[in-house]
DNA sequence: TAGATTGTTAATCGATTAACAATC
DNA sequence: TAGATTGTTAATCGATTAACAATC
């Protein structure tokens, strides 16, 4: 009833904060306030006053933010206090660079499982975690209680393996394919679509060019 | 002269655009009504109309848009039309994952070297392309006329060969580290902070979970 | 020509910034 | 207490949507 609807800007800037926090409590910062942060961050001290009083008064007047209080507050509305179990599908180097980056694991995502369709991958492992065969995912869905699908695989086995993911009570896609997944509204999707971003850089790239030239 | 700011908004749609054009023209579909294309890509047709204009009129009344004209024109503003050098700095998973992603090539972007630290991948190639060591990049700089760098190690670093490249003329730098990096105004950073994309998911995911609990 | 659909202006909506009273 | 800084309201700015005249 409280909750007030979140823009995406500022959901998209909760991570930001909570990397900017992160660094500020490993250099041993006890406090901050909004006018300091915002010099770090290249933000203004009045979008974070805002974005954090979406979620509640974590300051002091006078005082400014506590540092650690409000990186762990963050990180409770980020979610990053539960845990979560998740699958990646598709075995690739990307995949692979996925189940190797060892941070999500302190941060609560358990990758459990890799999935891919090459039998010569079967058998191996990445990091301990198993690399086992797509046609034997949805049994392992039906076994294991999986919150979270990183898709690491083309477009065309995404569009094919994201509907079984959700008829088998996945919640949430990680999507890394060049596609925009049709699925139902109840299920989270967020993409990282790679080629678009080099797209963007060389947009800004023949821009800054233009701009020298004149 | 003629040139408005763009705003980022528009740009991140840009590539949009052209992907689904590029699939519009693999289905050999001709022309296409910004409203049959606001349907598919489930945005307003308004919107499509405007962001177009901001670069020229590529339609004609009661006609449409013309999908190959439309999208060959958003490739030239996206820059594909040009060619660039490209080197990846970490030859770990993602630095590896990157190299071997072969559309890359095909949209002009052509990678011609990857760099590490670890003298056992010295001598190494993947498809192809030589894995050379971090110490000898200064002097590979000074020969080869490299536009963008893609980071694909850690942080710090990325913190310390960010300057070294920029020193040595590089334009654009495609960041993977968790870190922003401070340079100059007119080099062209475009960040790609994947433990930030899976804490929006995680956000999301437990929004979802608190509306369907209510 | 009549119908369709763009290009573009005007209206609306939402996000960011500024300002300041509240208060630690 | 005086100074600092938040929380929050109001003002501004920009982006999205609606509407429609222009025109193919």
């Amino acid at each position: 009833m409280e909750e007030r609807e979140i823009s995406k800007a500022v959901v998209k800037r909760l991570p930001l904060y909570y990397r900017y926090l992160g660094d500020l409590l490993e250099q041993k910062v006890e406090r901050i306030s909004s006018n300091e942060l915002s010099h770090q961050m290249k933000v203004t001290a009045s979008q974070i006053r805002q974005d954090l009083n979406n979620f509640g008064g974590f300051g002091q007047q006078g005082y400014g933010y506590n540092v650690k209080y409000l990186y762990n507050e963050i990180g409770k509305i980020l979610g990053l206090d539960k845990t979560y179990n998740m699958i990646i599908i598709g075995a690739g180097n990307l995949g692979q660079a996925l189940a190797n980056y060892v941070k999500f694991e302190k941060r609560g995502f358990r990758i459990i499982g890799i999935f891919d369709v090459n039998p010569r991958l079967s058998g191996v492992a990445v990091r301990g975690i198993p690399i086992l065969m797509t046609d034997t995912l949805p049994q392992f869905l039906e076994e294991n209680s999986i919150h979270i699908a990183a898709l690491t695989l083309p477009k065309n086995g995404a569009e094919e393996v994201a509907p079984v993911l959700v008829e088998h009570g996945v919640k949430a896609i990680w999507n890394f394919a060049h596609t925009d997944l049709n699925l139902p509204d109840h299920i989270v999707v967020e993409s990282v679509h790679l080629s678009e971003s080099l797209m963007q850089l060389s947009y800004n790239l023949n821009c800054a060019n233009k701009n020298e030239e004149e």
